[in-house]
DNA sequence: ATAAAAACGCAACATTGTTGCATTTATGGT
DNA sequence: ACCATAAATGCAACAATGTTGCGTTTTTAT
């Protein structure tokens, strides 16, 4: 139910805030701002945009970029602890080239990164591609 | 040679471009856009746009972004071929926190990642984390 | 019910990137 | 070296995206 994923995150229950997690909530993919404008009857730029940070600071949505101007937001997977930071927790993203959606997806086995003379906090994997919809 | 560098890319050489190469081959690190503005004495902000535009499209620098509105630039690895779109090659791209700088990394062994159902055509890799420098 | 803190909505602003167009420059062929 | 052509430049105007300030409304704890 939204009223408790928003508490758990300890995020007020308003009716707008509502509103974009039911959005988030009814997409199997991650969404841009601009999907999310789409959806919403009427609404205020700026507040969503709060909104927005918001989420992302209590670590209920993330935010996922890549090149060429890319940037959508995905619900964080349930255990996500994280506050205010990337956090993908142990999934990756896909973008197919055809239909441009994004995909958060778990793999089986994490790879082990190892860099030399760098201390690693996180490693964030992005792929690219053609999904299995649209192949 | 800047020159060679560019026809090698079947970039025209001119001024300007010569500058702004310049600064990409005078920096370890990658740029952002704004790093160039402030080495660049005088310049025409649309011209530069343009131009990192050109040099993204040819092959001469890529793109890497990073969740928090961080968008920087980077000298393509010489042996890359590609023609605008992101190939990072084989090398993967870490950003300390401390500095807040980017490098590019050439990882010993590039790892393979499967992905169920997908047809992967690339794969990015970005760490975050302490440098060898700040730690 | 009340009070404090947080969220909202509006306006104004800032930053980042693009398009059109006239002028200048680079380059390949003569 | 000269010329024609295509490309790059510089300026203005615009578009998209994101932020700040502030008075009002709503949520939540007491
Ligand atoms: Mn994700
Ligand atoms: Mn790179
Ligand atoms: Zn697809
Ligand atoms: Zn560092």
């Amino acid at each position: 139910m939204v009223k408790t994923l928003l508490k758990n995150k300890k995020l007020r229950f308003t009716a707008f805030r509502k509103e974009v997690l039911d959005v988030f909530l009814n997409t199997p993919n991650a969404v841009s701002i601009g999907d999310i404008e789409e959806r919403l009857k009427q609404f205020d730029r700026i507040t969503l945009y709060r909104t927005i940070k918001s989420f992302m600071e209590k670590g209920l949505i993330h935010e996922i970029v890549m090149p060429g101007d890319i940037k959508k937001l995905a619900l964080c997977p349930a255990e996500c602890s994280s506050v205010n930071h990337v956090h993908t927790g142990q999934h990756i993203h896909f973008r197919c080239k055809m239909c441009e959606n994004i995909f958060c997806l778990d793999l089986h086995e994490f790879p082990e990164i190892n860099i030399p003379k760098f201390k690693v906090d996180s490693i964030e994997i992005q792929g690219t591609g053609i999904c299995n919809i649209c192949s």
